[in-house]
DNA sequence: ACTAATTATTTATCAAACTAATAAATCAGA
DNA sequence: TCTGATTTATTAGTTTGATAAATAATTAGT
């Protein structure tokens, strides 16, 4: 337990602990050790713990209570679009089935963000988009990441929507693509896919809506007739 | 501060001091008091101050580091999806723009939620949503409650999609109506809602997802446009 | 067999001391 | 006077120990 990475040591029990949660080391329902015993487990002293168990509470995974002990609560109770609760769910490596949920979440909220974008996006924001893109097509030639310049350009629609909770979705969907990646382990875009980027960004300029949404979808129903057929 | 109401000091802290942040009354940037005059401020224990600054800290809302103190977190930090956020943003009589943000999520979530229902529905999620279209007649003729029903409608199709994602946005979702009925306030639904709605029990049982996302999208779109006339 | 009282276990709370990180102030050398 | 190292002060981090409160399990009494 002892010096491990991150910056204190209630946030590397939590994490420790959120991660066994997650991965089934601890059933659903059926208890983790008391708070005694965890101390002793990861010898940590008992505030240390009580902390990281309260973080754990704040985020979904457990409850505790005199007596009863500290219970694991069921899949439906975590707070997935928390980054934390989210990275430790995909630590243990996340299954094709996954990948499918995550891509039929992005489905839903992509298309409408870029709609949104159409209509409220500033000249700021649309520059943005565009740098994104640029980005994109220098990783086309080796010059720049494509992961990151693909992840940079959806995050970029995402905040151009104005929408407060569309743009907190943009961990868990930068997240979603760099699951994505591992499936497809493609290093370069394929054929045409900046293209069909840079006609999301005409779509959001021009001001339209309707094809926005349209464009965005194109790109997404591909993506999950890919991992259909994979699965 | 004492005898309040939620089960333990900690819980409360939690709540006082998160309701507090996201009604500005701590501004983002700057910093909270300090730990030690947390504890006098609302007196109480250095551990329960810490465990609230901890769960504070686990869904978003503040960091805090040696010396630096406590400060507040950038809202697009805060984990808008998380029910304790969520609710403290709404204690504080929530705008008309917020509830457009709100149905734009909806707009997004449900008829994705309702394509993949017509899908993947099992036998007893078709149930479950029946049983909520039968309690919403019920209520049409006062024999129970308009929003629970309707709310018990949308969330078992959220809850049919399998999608545990989605499934984990029912609380959002309620939420979201729950705030839609502050403004219509209406307390009999529309004439020709409850067809509409059984409509999307129809798509969703023939499973036809383009006709089932169709049907959820029209009712969103009447709601938008209500919320657009009165901006 | 049932109910009420007791006991035991576990988290909740408080308090006090010490440690570590780091921002701000001070001092030394050029 | 400036610049960079050092020292100081502040604040959260960590440990420990004692006590309180909640509640599950047990026991005693009828």
């Amino acid at each position: 337990m002892r010096s491990n990475q991150k910056h204190n040591l209630t946030y590397q029990l939590t994490h420790e602990l959120g991660k066994a949660i997650v991965t089934g080391k601890y059933q659903i329902g059926e208890g983790l050790p008391t708070e005694a015993q965890l101390c002793i487990e990861y010898d940590v002293s008992r505030s240390a713990t009580r902390e990281a168990v309260k973080m754990l509470s704040a985020k979904g995974l457990i409850e505790s209570r005199p007596k009863k002990g500290i219970k694991v609560l069921p899949a439906t109770n975590w707070n997935m679009f928390d980054t934390d609760v989210l990275g430790w769910i995909l630590s243990s490596n996340p299954s094709l089935s996954l990948l499918k949920s995550f891509t039929e979440v992005r489905a839903a909220i992509e298309p409408q963000a870029a709609a949104l974008a159409a209509v409220n996006a500033t000249a700021d924001e649309l520059n943005v988009i565009e740098a994104a893109l640029t980005r994109m097509k220098e990783a086309e030639k080796g010059l720049d990441d494509t992961l990151d310049s693909d992840i940079a350009f959806h995050t970029s629609i995402l905040k151009a929507s104005g929408n407060p909770f569309i743009i907190q979705l943009s961990d868990f969907i930068s997240t979603a693509l760099r699951v994505s990646i591992r499936y497809t382990n493609k290093t370069k875009g394929e054929d045409g896919d900046i293209n069909k980027h840079a006609h999301i960004l005409e779509t959001i300029r021009s001001k339209n809506p309707q094809k926005a949404r349209k464009a965005v979808q194109e790109i997404l129903d591909e993506a999950l007739e890919l991992i259909n057929s994979n699965l």
